[in-house]
DNA sequence: ATTTTTTATGTAAAGGTTTACATTTGAACA
DNA sequence: TGTTCAAATGTAAACCTTTACATAAAAAAT
C-alpha cells in the first residue's frame, strides 16, 4: 500500500501483464483473453486504480468536462436546468464546470481559455447571447449549444420550451376568462425568447379577433423591478388593461407587487400571467398562473445534443422546442365589471 | 497559421529559445534575461499559446480544479454562495466544478473519484454531511472545507454565519416587541447550523428571563412543508405560542402559508421570524423579518481558506464565522391583545 | 508437417508540460 | 591574460495514458 495513487503500470504489475493490456481490458474489453480480463480486475480492485484523467486527457486531446456559461447563476431557472445537464453528463463520463459571465464579454473570454487549454470538450449557453466580444468571430466556436433561449449569433443548435405555444397557452386562458384588454408586459428586442413570447400573445389575441389597436406593450427586461415599472407607466395612462400578461415569472411578480401597492386585488380587479413557473411561483399570494418550463427535461435534452456534437454524430435536429404547460393557479379571474 | 492549437514548441521555434525558457518566461519570469523575455511575450501574442492545462496538471501532479459538492443545487442559499466561491477561485487560476449528490451516498462516492483521477483539487462541502460512506474512513479525504453549515465529522474547516448570534438578534426582536411565547419551529439534531440557531433562540430567551417551560419547540427539516406542518400541530395543542422563530425562510414561509390558510393574519395575530434571507423573503405578503446570510463573502472566504490548504499554508483559522445582520421587514409585529 | 490466418499480448512512441542538472556565456576578479 | 563565479539558457527525463505496430502463440487450412 503507497500512499501515491496507483498507476497502470501497478496494475500490470500485480497482474503480471504489459500496460497495453490493462488499458485494453479496461476500453477494449473484448480484445482481452477472459482470463487475463479477470486477472487485470482483480489487480484493479485490489490496488483501488483509478485511470488519470489528466494523462487520459492529454493522450487523447481531449477533455471530458463541459463548460456551462451562465450570466447569472443565480437565475431562478438556472439550477433545475443545471442538474438535468449534470446528470446527463455524468451518465456519459462527463463533468460539468460552470462560469458565470455577468454580461461582461471581458469575463466571457476568459472562459475560452478553458478550451484553448483543452480543459473543457464543449460548452453550453444559458443565455442567448455569446458572451465573447467580436473577436470570438475570428476564434472558432468550440461545439456549443444553448439553452433556455435561442442563441442570437445563430447557427448554434438550441433546446428550449415552445415559447410562443406557451404564451399563446396563457393569453388563451385570459381570453376564456372573458379578458379583451390585455397588456403584454416585456417586450424586449434583444431577448429572442421574449420575442416568440410576443408573437405568441399576438397569436392567441389574433385568433381571438382582438383589434391590434386595442393592444398594449410595455418594454421590459424581465427584472421584478420593470414590472413594478411597467405598472406605474401605465397608471399614469387614461387606458387600463383588465389583464398583465407578462413575458416571465419576475416581471410579474413585479406586476403584482405594483398593483398591490396601489391597493388592488389580484385576481379580483386584475389578472396576471407569468412565464417560467420559478418556485417562488407558488407561494406568492396569490400564487401566480404561468408557463412551467420544463426545466430538467431541457437540461437533459441539451446534452444529449451536446455530447452527439462532441461525437461527431451530426444530430438530426438543431432546435429542440419542448411542449410548455400551463399551470392554473390562483393569479387569474374574469375581469371585472365596469 | 496551423489550426491545431499552438504549443510550448511552437513558441520556442518563433522566440529562437528551448521549451524550458519558454516556460521559465512565463512561471518564472525574474529567471529569464530580459530581452529573451521580450522575445518570447512577442512569440505568445503572435501564436495566441495557451499552456495545455491537461499537461500541466499531469506533470505537477495536481489539477486546478475545485469540487463543490452539495446536496442541491436548487437551495436557494447555493447559488450566491457559489458566486462568491467562483469569483475567488478564477482570480487564483482555479475552475469550480459542480457536483449534487441528492443526499445518495452512492453519488456522493462518485465525485471520490474526481480525486483518484486527479481531476480536482479540492473540494467545497455545500452541507454539513461528508457525501460519502464510511468507505471515506479508509481513503483520506482531499482538502476540505465546509460552507453554510458545520461538517458533522468534525476536523474539517467551516465558514459560515454565526448561526448562534443570528438566532439571539431574531429572538431579540422578538422580545422587544413584547412576545413572551415565542415557538422555536425546525428542531433537527442532524443539522448542526440549526443546533447552534436554537442555543441563540435559548440564549435569547434565557437572557430575557423567560421560562423554560413556557417555551415550545417543534421539529422540522428545514422544508416549507414542515414549517406549514408545524403550524397544523401546534394548533392542535391548547396553547398558542404569539410569535414563531423559524429555523430558516423555507420554513417560516410554510408557517406563513399555514396561518394565512387559517384565515390569520400576519403580523396582527402571529408573528414570523426566518433565517437566511432567502430572495423569495422580501416578496413574500408580508414580506419576512430574517437574519442575512452574507453568502457571497462565504463562498469567498471559503475558497480563500481551500487554496491557503492546498498551498500547505497552514490557515491560522479552522472556524470563521461572520456576522449575522438582521433584516427588518413586514412579519413582526406586537403580539395582540387578549 | 508445413504454411497461413487469427487472436492475444508486448514494445515503444507520442501527447505538452515542468524542472533537475548540465552547459554555455560573459562578467568580475586576480 | 587566465581563472572563478554568477547568470542565462539548453538537454532530457518524468508525469500517465493510449495505440500503431511488431511479435508471439494458437488455430485453421493446406
Amino acid at each position: 500500500m503507497s500512499n501515491s495513487p496507483a498507476t497502470i503500470e501497478d496494475v500490470a504489475r500485480i497482474a503480471e501483464v504489459s500496460i497495453a493490456t490493462v488499458s485494453r481490458a479496461i476500453h477494449l474489453p473484448e480484445k482481452v483473453a477472459v482470463s487475463t480480463r479477470l486477472k487485470v480486475n482483480q489487480a484493479i480492485a485490489l490496488t483501488g486504480y483509478t485511470p488519470n484523467a489528466m494523462a487520459r486527457s492529454l493522450r487523447l486531446g481531449k477533455s471530458n468536462m463541459i463548460l456551462v456559461v451562465a450570466p447569472d447563476i443565480g437565475d431562478p431557472n438556472f439550477s433545475s436546468i443545471l442538474v438535468g445537464l449534470e446528470n446527463e453528463a455524468r451518465a456519459h463520463g462527463y463533468g460539468v464546470l460552470i462560469g458565470h459571465t455577468q454580461n461582461d464579454a471581458q469575463r466571457g473570454m476568459e472562459y475560452l481559455k478553458f478550451f484553448s487549454s483543452n480543459q473543457a470538450a464543449g460548452m453550453i449557453l444559458f443565455t442567448g447571447i455569446l458572451p465573447f466580444g467580436h473577436q470570438s468571430m475570428t476564434a472558432r466556436l468550440p461545439p456549443t449549444v444553448g439553452v433556455f433561449e435561442p442563441v442570437f449569433n445563430g447557427g448554434i443548435p438550441y433546446v428550449g420550451v415552445d415559447d410562443l405555444e406557451g404564451a399563446r397557452k396563457a393569453v388563451e386562458l385570459l381570453i376564456a376568462e372573458g379578458h379583451r384588454k390585455i397588456a403584454f408586459i416585456g417586450e424586449n428586442r434583444s431577448r429572442l425568447a421574449y420575442s416568440r413570447r410576443r408573437l405568441g400573445c399576438d397569436a392567441g389575441l389574433d385568433a381571438a379577433g382582438i383589434p391590434a389597436a386595442s393592444r398594449i406593450v410595455m418594454d421590459g427586461d424581465g427584472t421584478i423591478e420593470s414590472g413594478r415599472l411597467a405598472v406605474d407607466q401605465l397608471f399614469l395612462r387614461d387606458t387600463l388593461p383588465t389583464a398583465f400578461m407578462c413575458v416571465n415569472d419576475q416581471t410579474a411578480i413585479g406586476v403584482m407587487l405594483g398593483l398591490t401597492a396601489r391597493g388592488y386585488n389580484v385576481p379580483r380587479d386584475f389578472s396576471v400571467t407569468g412565464f417560467d413557473d420559478v418556485p417562488q411561483a407558488s407561494f406568492m399570494q396569490p400564487s401566480l398562473t404561468t408557463i412551467r418550463q420544463p426545466r430538467g427535461l431541457i437540461g437533459k435534452h441539451a446534452m444529449t445534443l451536446l455530447l452527439q456534437l462532441l461525437s461527431d454524430t451530426q444530430p438530426e435536429e438543431t432546435e429542440i422546442l419542448l411542449r410548455p404547460d400551463l399551470v392554473v393557479r390562483n393569479s387569474v379571474g374574469p375581469p371585472p365589471r365596469r
